[in-house]
DNA sequence: TACTTTTTTAAAAACGTTTTTATTTTTCTG
DNA sequence: CAGAAAAATAAAAACGTTTTTAAAAAAGTA
């Protein structure tokens, strides 16, 4: 019960391996009634060609690749959904490689296991690019601003969200903004926080350094952040925000939850809000004033602008993609 | 700046192909010096290997395959993290293909893109399996209990599920409770349907069939689902039941807004329970009592039944693992 | 030193395909 | 009906590897 192959067909068929290829391939130089002898030969036997094989030869393996350390939050989920669909349309399968292992990721890219990539959060760097652009392999940066040959990106417009979330807290008479910050190397997060400057200056009002947290992203770190942040402001006698700006929903979450615990209401109090628009956002009490991605946008466009890479196409300039401001309860005019 | 090939470090390094190749791989046949040679050689002219060559000739793709029809929802977040994370400390990758395509799916695996498949909500029927089984390939069942051959499965127990709910509300001093199923056809939602009624058995009690709802598992057809049914129950006088038991947490969402909708609250005048634990159901209000997937222990499971198999082990027995409850606020006594 | 053994390297076969080139068969033409 | 053209099939090369087998070089041995 070996595996059979094209070889088994010929035989089976009684033709050759040649003419098998090529009536299983629809190659239309084969006549009617001996294709129709090797299909029904093929059928028989239940044969399923080899992809391996096939991919070695024909150089191709119609499919793109989608690299990213991780796929936990929700994300992800649309995300990879979407491409999935926009690739499928195109006549690609997509391929989800989670991994933070550069040298595993390049060797994947570079070993020709897809045909074109679709990063996220990977460790790549210039010299790989360059390398792409030497060996001629498409790829496209989800999380990073590049345009480079072979190379390409397509990103959210993290500054431009960042000071259209400063102008509408302005525009509710919110004065004094702080901003619970992400990890510090997180490129996003700086850019999110520099747009909200913008705005601040824009207006002709400073941001306090102090009025800066650290939040880490995530729910504990920002609940602790808040906690100690509203202790030293007590301590010091620095009057309090009225607004808070976290560097995505979970923190936001978790500033909520403090601010509570020591007797502030969200909004009444003081306003808050978050960046992605994850599920939870759109339940949580109170529902989450937050920025939303255009996630389906930006699939399709990452799609696109890949497959363009792949016919030959070179230096596509980089997308930049706005965010959608989500008002829902958890920011309100300043109490006056 | 065409692709180098193993030739070319040949070429470059004044040695064979097959030495290049040994050397390469870290076979210990060859000679320290020339070892050296070869890889500075590779080095210089930045070789990566051709990955499809490797693996035709090897016979083996070291990577498996999680084929699933869609990845949104929070649960597959967890799942396909967790699945890489195992296959990469076994030494394997893990590759996620999503596609509803019955033939796609069975090419990719016969075609031997993957050594072994993960397969989750999939069409795959009776006579694939049986072609897997012909052709020893190993495969691994997340959605349903299956154990012959080469395939074998690792499931919730859903049954189990259903009836650790119903005790949980029938010790809760409930008696009359209501069931709002999924999709008809989703074995899944029978099974806890089954595990339900089988705990009022138990206990001496009786499922009304008209205490079943469609929900659909979706927020507003379980949302109209309830309202419908009020208006029914109101019409022809039925007993309200006390609680109801939804088929997947965004049922029960759906479930809890229309009961507040008709001025019912919950858990005060009527519980409401969920399945799944995602990740809203902690931060809804009420929180949602629901049953908790042990998602990590299928994913480490799965992982290693299949490995197992592909070490040549057969007739792995089905493992069927217990849901866990989780109690919040959306359950309560029965008023007395 | 001359032979044998061991170590190291090279050549060739193989994996399962597709594609190019060559050969055979069929059909057309006058 | 013979020859040329066209159509259909077969043979061989190729894709980039690894592995098996063969050959060469080095090291022992007597």
């Amino acid at each position: 019960m070996a595996k059979v192959t094209i070889k088994d067909v010929a035989r089976e068929s009684g033709y050759s391996i040649a003419t098998v290829s090529k009536a299983l391939n629809g190659v239309d130089v084969v006549k009617e009634t001996t294709k129709n002898k090797i299909l029904e030969a093929a059928k028989r036997l239940d044969y399923s060609p080899n992809l391996m094989g096939k991919q070695l030869k024909s150089g191709s393996t119609q499919t793109l690749g989608f690299f990213t350390s991780s796929v936990t939050g929700p994300y992800f989920s649309i995300l990879i959904d979407a491409l999935a669909n926009f690739s499928e349309k195109n006549g690609y399968g997509l391929n989800v490689f989670i991994s933070s292992d550069r040298d595993k990721i390049m060797n994947t890219i570079r070993g020709r296991l897809v045909d074109g990539a679709l990063l996220f959060d990977t460790i790549i760097n210039d010299d790989d690019i360059e390398q792409f652009n030497n060996e001629r392999i498409s790829s496209v940066f989800l999380d990073r601003k590049i345009s480079d040959g072979s190379t390409s990106s397509i990103v959210f417009d993290s500054q431009g969200a960042g000071r259209a979330i400063g102008n509408y807290l302005i525009n509710l008479g919110h004065r004094n903004i702080a901003y619970i910050a992400g990890y510090d190397d997180v490129y996003d997060s700086e850019l999110r926080f520099a747009g909200l400057k913008q705005a601040l200056n824009d207006h002709g009002l400073v941001f306090e350094p102090h009025n800066r947290l650290a939040g880490m992203f995530e729910e504990e770190a920002s609940y602790n952040a808040i906690l100690s942040f509203l202790r030293v402001a007590r301590l010091r006698g620095y009057e309090l925000p009225t607004a808070f700006v976290a560097g995505n929903d979970t923190s936001a979450i978790g500033a909520i939850k403090a601010l509570r615990h020591e007797g502030l209401n969200v909004p009444e109090d003081i306003s808050v809000v978050g960046f992605d628009d994850i599920d939870v956002a759109e339940y949580f009490n109170p529902p989450l004033t937050t920025i939303r991605n255009p996630i389906m946008a930006q699939a399709r466009g990452a799609v696109e602008i890949l497959l363009s890479l792949l016919q030959g196409e070179q230096d596509i300039p980089s997308q930049v993609l706005p965010g959608e401001l989500v008002i829902r309860k958890s920011t309100s005019n300043i109490p006056s």
